[in-house]
DNA sequence: GATGAATGAGTTTTCATTCAT
DNA sequence: TATGAATGAAAACTCATTCAT
């Protein structure tokens, strides 16, 4: 059931995972509890199809939009990128906590698929612009440190961490470092 | 008690924090429930200790090593914060990810307690290469963007996570995205 | 549920207050425990539920009879009300111990309200027979002693305390103490 | 140890009989728990200790003054012991309430010999007036029934129970009552 | 004697899950 | 298929009591 996945969604941004249970989940749902049994083996597998329901919708908004907005050069790709990772993930803090607390724990398989489908689609990117990158940069290895700050820096700005970029700042900052990781060239090996 | 902090870090390794029960706790610690009330006001009580005792561990040893090796070129201090952040995090898989289950949960405040003791220690060294790096960086923004990056690269490769670059390779490629992002001017902004 | 009201009162009465627990009360009542925290929010709430359910038994059947009664002299209407007080309450000593301890601890507004409503009652029955009353005497507060007399006259010789006059010489000279009270006028006051 | 006593009165006046623990009486005594232990058997020990000693305070303050105070007539005798009643009671209503749910429950028969006590002191006093009361009255059940009615006339006024005639009124009426309890003779018998 | 850390049985309460209707 | 009352294992936490120092 949809809406069973929208209570829980709900939930998660009212009251937090602690609270969550299977019969306010229901009850928010406007069904009974033995239905959402009907739908869900336990709760492990309501968490975890909720969980790839925000996956899912992350994934789809990132490879979406940047395949579409894929024409330009290095920097606009690089620059499209970085907002359509802000753009896609969940706004509000309480429920992008929760599911960061929900994923590792149900679902870590499905947060490295996740994982490995951006970074396969930034590596995509990446190679549409071979020319402009150092050529002794692995593309795989560029791709996934990619993928890392992208995730970890928007990660930062929504829990407002203090020791984050803030808003437009962060993002100049990761694209100012990405440029010059994709362009510089090996001088500066150890 | 000391014991009791021990055997809640070796429960976590265990069995997670799944199924953490004070009971099995003070049983592992080889006291009674009644003991550890003694010691904790409460079961957060407990995990917020268990939290920051690693949190301080890995604080300490980071500021100590860092600051100690500071005498090298640039190259060679980013080379040492990255080695020394490795080294720091407990190795094992499992008490790693239970830490990181229980720190936001209980101990926010003090994980960007932490965080910005990381940042400010990095600041301090990128401030002795002033010279070295882009004049138009702002270094709190540098460190805070490094802190990140070596926080997450290494969560990767504790976790095994498929989208990341494992061992060697991914302190590469680490170093050469920071040496690059300092040492870059502005040519790249959009 | 109405058997775990049962069942608790059958407790009271076996082991008293001390050792009423949830689960044993469940146990007695042949359901789980799950199924007492379904109708009752918490311990407090059975208590109470277990107060009222008699407080009302009492209040009911003494508004009853009294005002069913009510046809004789004002010294027979003194009459029936003692009979109905003492015939109302709960004759088991323990269960009527057990009750006045839970009583004001879960429920004094209520013990406040029926006692109200009993001297409400009281009041009644005396304005249908206001030529008979010293015509200086404000019914309202007449009505307050009879009421806290009856009650505790009966106390006393539920609990069998030395002090109290058991039995039938009890209800005479309390008959003879409310008629005296009633019917004098004002010559003794000091 | 006094002081024992003395802070099992304190706290049960500042946080009532639920939270009364062991440990919290031995911290406000100002001593260890095992020193409690040395003292008192365990905490019904304790209880009845604290019970008796107000028990004995008001017993003492009730014999002493009406037996001080008794050369009147018998209108000024009642009045004493109203009087005196009333000012032998702990004023502090929540320590009146605590007493009342630990004697009853800690120590029964103390509550019933120091009743018999007070019935046997009243009764002296009515036999000093003999010739003014109705020859047919016995004074011991005169006396517990005067008995029974101070103490639960007071009792309401401390509990501020709506069912009481508030102070000086209430201690008119009661002294009416009483009179004219004593005083009439059989006529109002059914 | 005095101390107070240690004990652990016992309580209340929650909540995922089942199953008769 | 849907319901939701019933279940009961399990958890957190308390506190009277002991006893080694």
């Amino acid at each position: 059931m949809e809406a069973i996945i929208q209570a829980a969604a709900q939930l998660l941004t009212d009251i937090g995972f602690e609270g969550l249970t299977t019969a306010r989940v229901a009850e928010r749902a406007g069904v009974s509890v033995g239905s959402l049994y009907q739908y869900f083996p336990n709760k492990q597998g309501l968490a975890a199809a909720l969980v790839d329901h925000h996956a899912e919708k992350f994934s789809a908004a990132f490879s979406q939009t940047v395949e579409a907005s894929g024409h330009g050069t290095l920097a606009e790709t690089v620059e499209a990128m970085i907002e359509v990772a802000m753009a896609a993930h969940p706004q509000d803090p309480k429920l992008y906590r929760a599911l960061n607390e929900l994923a590792p724990r149900y679902r870590a398989e499905k947060v490295q698929e996740v994982g490995s489908r951006i970074a396969a689609i930034i590596k995509e990117q990446l190679a549409r612009h071979r020319h402009e990158i150092a050529p002794d940069l692995d593309l795989g290895d560029a791709a996934a440190l990619i993928e890392i700050l992208l995730e970890n820096v928007i990660h930062r700005a929504i829990e407002r961490h203090p020791v984050s970029v803030s808003g437009e700042r962060a993002m100049d900052q990761c694209r100012r470092m990405i440029m010059a990781y994709l362009t510089s060239g090996q001088r500066h090996a150890a």
